[in-house]
Formats: structure tokens, C-alpha cells, sequence
DNA sequence: TAAAACCCTC
């Protein structure tokens, strides 16, 4: 890119064309293909629709909505959006992707009503608003009722909401439909979602159908099913296939590992849990996760080594990213249920400098004191939350009503 | 051409 950057800069006449190749070729750092973008402007020159998409592709990147508004209104300036159809599609994905559904959803109405590629974009935008699944349902209905094309692509878009809000008979519904459609074509990546969604469902046999059934398997298809048994409380079924997949020459990844983590925190296998650790870096060189270091301090707290977990979490086993609040969080929870006053301390005062606003940090800091019986100490936290003023600022209770 | 799949714990 440098040296295309050195010859770009050489040039004396500079057309379109070249200024388009340059900012496609940016696209991977949105600050430089910005920074040219101001070039190009200050030089008078007009973008054209290529111009605006690999502009669009840039903003997406780093979910920056004010710039892809302001390409919007280049958009309209120049005329293109009335006569550039892959354009308002661009602009489209665009904004349902950083969360703009209401200018998504205008443009739409607009012009690309029964666009598929436009639907799939609004189904996963309404999806990522946790409280707009619904609307990500009614515009798959629409589909049908309006006879959109449909393919294999918008399917596992409606499988991947169904994994989050666990809803088989949805599930159920879309795999009949996919199976019914001839326009869908049952791809890895829509096979991997059948799986996922059976699995996080709660029927692990039609996610084991599903998985059987694939004649070529991926590394995603694996550690989906190795997920679903570790949430089924199924260890040896999950390090089972775990075997059977290296034997098959199938490269684990790092959130296989996870998945394996998980499962032996969720059934307190400390010690197949090291093991696994040990496998991931030494065998297959994957780099430990904060997720990873998560997952083990969750296990070994659990279980009620403490002290090992607190000794982890100081070491963080080489990794430098700082960890998360969750991670303290889960190691509190397990403090208080072990009735470590000294270290759930230590954990407290962590949270509490990290998100100091959070009530259930002082409710867990208190329940620490409490499990000790040492009823004055647990009273003086409560005030301080109450204090702080962090008691209205819960929003885990505005988002579910 | 674009829109999709595996991700820990509280």
C-alpha cells in the first residue's frame, strides 16, 4: 500500500478512477481512508458511486453514523440516489449496521422495497437491538408476503436471533421453511446455524441430526457442537468429539478451547481444565484470551480454590490486556459463596475503582460480609451504595421492562 | 459485489 500510495502521489493527473483505488485500498485503516477523503474534497473533485460505497465500507468499520450521513447527503447532491440502486443498498446496510434503523428503514420504504439483500441487512439491525427482535421477525413475514426471493443467507440471520432468545418452535419454523424453499441452498455456514440454534434451544439430538448430517464439516460446525454439550452439562461427549475432530485432521481454534473451558468450569473439572489450557498454548501455539483466563478463574473459584484463582487473575498468565469487570465479578460472586471475606475485599475494591456506579458490586461486597456474619460492615456498604446514588442507575431493570 | 455461522463467567 505504501508503495501504491508513493506512485499515487507522483501522478499528475489524478482521475477518478485512481483516487477510487486508493480509498478501496484504505479501507483496512477507515483514519486514512478518511484523510484522503479530505484530499480528494479540497482538490474539488466529485465522488462518484464507488467513491461513496468504499466510503461507506470505511464508516461501517469504525461505526461511524455521522459520516455515512454525510455521504448520504453527497449521495443526494450528486443525484446518485436516485438512480444508483447498489448505492442505496450500500447506504442502507450502512445504517441498519451502526444502528440506525429509523434511516434504514425510511430508505427502505423509499426504494428498495423486497430487496433482499436490503431485508437481511434490517433482520440482523433490528437483532442487535436487543428489544427489536420482534420487528426482525415482521420484516421476514413481509418477505413472504411480499414473495421476496429469499435465500440461505437471511435464514441463518433469523436462526442466529432464534439462538438468542432460545425459541425452538421460531427455529423449528425456519428450518421447515428453509427445507421447503428451493431457493435456499443448505451452505456450511446455514448448517452451523441449525446446530447452534438446536443447541442453545435445549435439543441437543436435532443438533446432533444436523451436525451428522453435514458431509463437510468446519471448525465452526465442531466447536458449535462441543459448545452444545458443555452447556448440557455433557463433558465427556464434548472432549469425546473434541478427539474424534483433531483425529480427523480438524485445527481447533481458540473458541473451541472456550467451549471446552467452559464446560469443564461448568462441571468443575479443574484438572482437565489446566490440562486443556496447557494443550491450547503448547500444542496449537493460540494465544490465551482474556475470555480464556475468564472461563479458568471461574472454574477454579468455583470449585473454591480461591486462592488460585486470585493468583491467576495477578499473573494473568502472560496476557496483557487488562481483564474485565466480569471476570472480578464472577470471582466476588464466588468469594461470597465461599465466604472469603479477605480476598472478596480485594475483588470488591477492583469493581468497585472499575464501575463505581453498579449497585450489585456493593450488594455481592455486602453479602461478603454478611456470609461472615459481620452485619456491620455489610450495613456500611449498603449505605455507601445508597451514597454514591448508584441505586438509581440500574439499568438491568430498565431493559427488561 | 453486498447480507450470515462457533465466543467465558456474574
Amino acid at each position: 500500500m505504501e508503495d501504491a500510495r508513493l506512485l499515487f502521489d507522483s501522478m499528475v493527473v489524478r482521475d477518478l478512477v485512481s483516487w477510487n483505488i486508493m480509498i478501496d485500498g484504505y479501507t483496512a485503516d477507515a483514519s486514512l481512508t478518511f484523510g484522503l477523503f479530505q484530499l480528494f474534497l479540497t482538490e474539488g473533485k466529485k465522488p462518484d458511486c464507488y467513491t461513496i460505497g468504499n466510503l461507506l465500507r470505511a464508516s461501517i468499520e469504525v461505526n461511524r453514523l455521522e459520516m455515512i450521513s454525510e455521504l448520504h447527503g453527497f449521495s443526494i447532491k450528486l443525484g446518485l440516489e436516485r438512480s444508483n440502486v447498489a448505492l442505496v443498498r450500500s447506504l442502507i446496510v450502512a445504517y441498519a449496521k451502526c444502528g440506525s434503523l429509523s434511516n434504514a428503514l425510511k430508505l427502505y420504504e423509499c426504494t428498495m422495497e423486497g430487496d433482499l439483500i436490503s431485508c437481511t441487512a434490517l433482520i440482523t439491525g433490528f437483532a442487535q437491538q436487543n428489544s427489536f427482535t420482534s420487528c426482525a421477525f415482521d420484516t421476514f413475514k413481509e418477505m413472504i408476503l411480499m414473495k421476496t426471493k429469499m435465500d440461505e443467507v437471511v435464514v441463518s440471520s433469523l436462526l442466529k436471533i432464534c439462538t438468542t432468545i432460545a425459541s425452538i418452535s421460531i427455529g423449528r419454523q425456519i428450518h421447515c421453511f428453509s427445507l421447503k424453499s428451493s431457493q435456499i441452498r443448505f451452505d456450511v455456514a446455514l448448517r452451523n446455524s441449525l446446530i447452534d440454534m438446536y443447541a442453545k434451544s435445549g435439543v441437543i439430538e436435532d443438533a446432533v441430526l444436523a451436525f451428522e448430517e453435514m458431509e463437510e464439516k468446519d471448525v465452526r460446525s465442531w466447536t458449535s457442537m462441543i459448545s452444545g454439550y458443555g452447556r448440557h452439562g455433557n463433558i465427556e461427549k464434548a472432549i469425546g468429539l473434541y478427539n474424534i475432530m483433531e483425529h480427523e485432521g480438524i485445527k481447533p481454534n481458540d473458541v473451541t478451547f472456550l467451549a471446552l473451558l467452559s464446560a469443564c468450569s461448568h462441571t468443575g473439572e479443574t484438572e482437565i481444565g489446566w490440562e486443556i489450557l496447557n494443550t491450547m498454548v503448547n500444542k496449537y501455539g493460540i494465544k490465551v484470551r482474556e475470555e480464556h483466563l475468564s472461563c479458568m478463574v471461574d472454574m477454579l473459584a468455583r470449585g473454591g480454590n480461591l486462592e488460585d484463582a486470585y493468583e491467576l487473575m495477578r499473573s494473568k498468565n502472560g496476557i496483557t490486556t487488562s481483564l474485565s469487570s466480569s471476570t472480578w465479578g464472577a470471582f466476588l460472586d464466588a468469594c461470597r459463596r465461599h465466604g472469603n471475606v479477605q480476598l472478596g475485599k480485594v475483588a470488591a475494591a477492583q469493581l468497585l475503582s472499575m464501575e463505581p456506579k453498579r449497585p450489585v458490586n456493593y450488594v455481592n461486597l455486602a453479602s461478603v460480609y454478611a456470609a461472615n456474619e459481620d452485619w456491620d460492615n455489610a450495613l456500611k456498604t449498603r449505605k455507601l451504595m445508597k451514597e454514591t446514588g448508584s441505586c438509581n442507575t440500574d439499568n438491568t431493570l430498565n431493559k427488561r421492562f
